[in-house]
DNA sequence: GCAAATTAATGATTTATTCAAG
DNA sequence: CTTGAATAAATCATTAATTTGC
């Protein structure tokens, strides 16, 4: 086939138009670790994808952030949580069987799912992905150190179901090989978020009222 | 604030709508392992998703599909061939620094690339991961067993770009921790990829080109 | 009894591994 | 063999539980 990478690579690409324009900060002289301040590392001049809107992480002003935030819509600045029907669902659809759905399947479950709260699907992935993730290392951990009576974990007893008493193995095959296809959609980004990482957190001081949902 | 966790789960799930409509058809009474012929373990409802056999390197150029689409735009059956522009402009980006775009920026770049051929978000994706990953682990490589007169991968040298003639570490800090926010679309899935060696296809039929956006 | 501090869970990302197409 | 695609493992980050000090 004669691959030979030769990136010939025509210099016209910029031709076309002004693309990302890169600034080419050029990183620091010279940067080992620096984990902190990483945000200097993305000092690029990506033309707008950050929008006028996402201020640095500290949008003091006018907190219109929304004045009922838990309760049921986690008004885009936070992370999904699942409600107990939710839940539920998910657990039920694992216990089922479903261990990795595909796009498809995401989708039609997220769609159910969002008549009980919030939820995109990249949530629903995720949760599965965590969930049997977790499921797992729990197994492991108790084969390890087991003296103890599979206690059945048994997290909902939902629907009668009949799981026959006995756990049903799981059995993850691993790799299974799938083809999902999905895309990336990108919602908002930046911000909404803060590394408390180090020290250099803003100053945590919100009370977080924990109402109980 | 009485919780412990009591999943109460109210059963009024699934008077709402028929759902996904599982099978349930009850795992086999006892169904331990049985790995091999598992689509037993997938019986449900949800649209075959992969089927069993892992037929392993057969590589039997069993002519796959009749009509072998794999001329120059994978009609949708084969997975992305990169042009040398998009090669380029991504290796440009690389070593601007980008390693993890986010999904802007993702948007942003498959929008621009998709001049050149045809390209998704996840194509970008994969491609920063993959490429990343494997300039690290070439690196790896290198550092012990650095008497291989290294082949100088030296991927492109698309553009003067000034490289300041010092490498940019290219400093992985790792887990950079970003807050991307992508969601997935699920466009086409269920096959149109390949599977072979699988016969039970339901013929899919929809050609359903994903591009699109 | 509350609210801050601490811990436990778990959602969201990134990295490492593996499979498979060309 | 190279590398796109996909999954599993590791880890970070945030929210809910719990504990602790008034």
């Amino acid at each position: 086939m004669g691959s030979m990478k030769v990136h010939q690579l025509a210099r016209g690409f910029w031709e076309h138009e002004p693309f990302l324009t890169l600034g080419f900060k050029r990183l620091r002289p010279l940067a080992p670790k620096l984990a902190n301040t990483d945000h200097g590392a993305a000092s690029f001049d990506l033309k707008s994808f950050i929008r006028p809107d996402s201020g640095p992480r500290n949008l003091a002003s006018s907190d219109e952030k929304k004045d009922s935030p838990q309760g049921e819509t986690h008004p885009g600045g936070t992370r999904w949580n699942p409600t107990q029907e939710q839940i539920g669902i998910l657990e039920m659809l694992y216990r089922g069987g479903m261990r990795t759905p595909n796009g498809q399947q995401i989708e039609d479950i997220t769609a159910q799912l969002s008549r009980y709260g919030k939820i995109e699907g990249k949530n629903v992935f995720y949760w599965f992905q965590n969930h049997k993730a977790r499921e797992r290392q729990k197994q492991k951990r108790n084969s390890l150190g087991l003296s103890h009576s599979p206690r059945t974990p048994s997290p909902v007893t939902i629907i009668s179901l009949d799981t026959r008493g006995e756990v049903e193995r799981e059995e993850d095959s691993p790799y299974k090989r799938k083809c999902r296809s999905w895309t990336f959609e990108c919602l908002e980004l930046e911000d909404s978020r803060s590394c408390r990482e180090k020290g250099d957190r803003t100053l945590e001081l919100f009370p977080l009222h924990p109402e109980g949902r």
